[in-house]
DNA sequence: TCGTTCGCATTGACTAGACAATGCGCCGTG
DNA sequence: CACGGCGCATTGTCTAGTCAATGCGAACGA
């Protein structure tokens, strides 16, 4: 019976009766409209907010959430510009032109979480490099970056330095002797821990993708692991692939 | 107050003191523990639920989630075994092996949504070919996959007929003169529509990657999108990158 | 005109209680 | 031993109400 409320708003929404920025109807019209308690108007509700489509905003109502989506290009970081024009296209289309940036970068050594340490081929007790970032864009949190580098290798260089890194850390890192010829990303879709949702001003109904990438050199050592988190109602994921001759594929 | 409640449970998940399958105490047992009524316990309990972490089994209780993912490749349609032994590991180590796959396939002809239209360059009213795929482990739904082709270049090919094929759709459309040779792919990370969650069987907390595939012929014309979702608590996406010299990347 | 304060509509948090739905296990029967 | 049915613990749904928090705007005062 409140899937009935929740089934009736989700459909406006989705056919644009209420379009996105627009206030739901209070939780007192509903309680009036279909004669019931609050307690069920605010099950309904509160699906939608689970769901991501809708927002509260104390005291001045519901309202239909807005997304305007950034593109993540893993890839950028070794490729500036996309492979062909009609993927240009899509890149600028979906681009945040015009907005502000703005990151803080924090540095320190810090003993990795196991994932990470495996991922670095780092013992038990090993320590890490990590330059920590946030990113912001018209004064909100868009992702959080944290680059880890063993140790050993990035003592006493540039990427210990809390600040931006022009030509890239990764360039850093081939200057240092470690060029990286491979990378391994991996992506994993869930909803945020508690302190995610803080620090990227996460409402309920927000997943995140949790995007791995390790960096391996020539002789198949791991140099670099970055973690970032995206929030999903920010973010499109987008990858290139190109492939020459024999395809062996399968369906 | 509800969330002392759900922060302790939370902290018991993660540090293992409620290890994955264990459950957790009935809405009665922290009633009488925190001295609370059973709309604040269920509140804790539904932020735990939202999150994922926890899966109600009426009427036997809570229990923490238990999770199992399946490695994801797109890469995988072209190129079968990953570049080099540490990126085989991984994925050897995240597959669901000894599992049973099953597959259902259904094919029609349609007016494709517009987003699906304008990446292969149809007018509003031309038609498409769908292929759609469900796929199962274990008897359970894993992901659905539905791939798109031009009507007039598909027309009374292998691809209208719903069965599987060995050589794959790609090696179809080769044959047929639209050899593929770049793809873009794009990811997005939201929550399941109501009817994606009944077909993937997805419980509240669940989101879903949605991953959209376009593959070009050499000559820049859009012949084939894909579109797969993907339970995030049943998948890892994973990607593989090469690249030979300048990287004329920045960070 | 500008600034401050207050009121108010609205959601957030919580309580106490009622009845429904659902599997699982126990118990009794054949 | 096998099967059927009942009971019961537990969650699902819903009601009716109270008090708190919050931000906006209107009214008021300098």
């Amino acid at each position: 019976m409140y899937q009935q409320i929740s089934d009736g708003l989700r459909q406006k929404i989705a056919d644009g009766t209420l379009p996105a920025g627009a206030q739901l109807p209070t939780e007192a019209d509903l309680i009036a409209q279909f004669g019931v308690g609050r307690g069920t108007v605010r099950q309904a509700l509160s699906a939608l907010v689970n769901e991501g489509l809708v927002v509260p905003m104390r005291p001045r109502g519901y309202f239909v959430k807005e997304r305007q989506p950034m593109v993540f290009r893993p890839q950028a970081e070794f490729r500036k510009r996309p492979y062909s024009a009609e993927m240009d296209a899509f890149v600028t289309e979906h681009s945040a032109e015009g907005r502000k940036p703005r990151q803080l970068i924090e540095v320190a050594i810090v003993e990795p979480a196991p994932d990470i340490a495996k991922r670095l081929h780092l013992e038990a007790g090993e320590l890490a490099a990590v330059r920590r970032r946030i990113r912001w864009l018209d004064g909100e949190p868009f992702n959080v970056n944290d680059s880890y580098f063993p140790l050993d290798i990035v003592r006493d260089s540039e990427i210990m330095r809390p600040e931006d890194i022009t030509r890239g850390a990764n360039e850093v890192l081939a200057e240092l002797g470690y060029r990286q010829v491979r990378a391994l990303d991996e992506l994993y879709v869930r909803m945020p821990t508690p302190d995610e949702a803080h620090r990227l001003e996460l409402g309920p109904g927000s997943p995140v993708a949790y995007h791995v990438c390790t960096g391996f050199t020539a002789d198949g050592r791991p140099v670099r692991v970055a973690v970032t988190v995206l929030p999903g109602d920010r973010h499109v994921i987008s990858y290139e692939r190109q492939w020459e001759q024999p395809q062996d594929g399968a369906e």
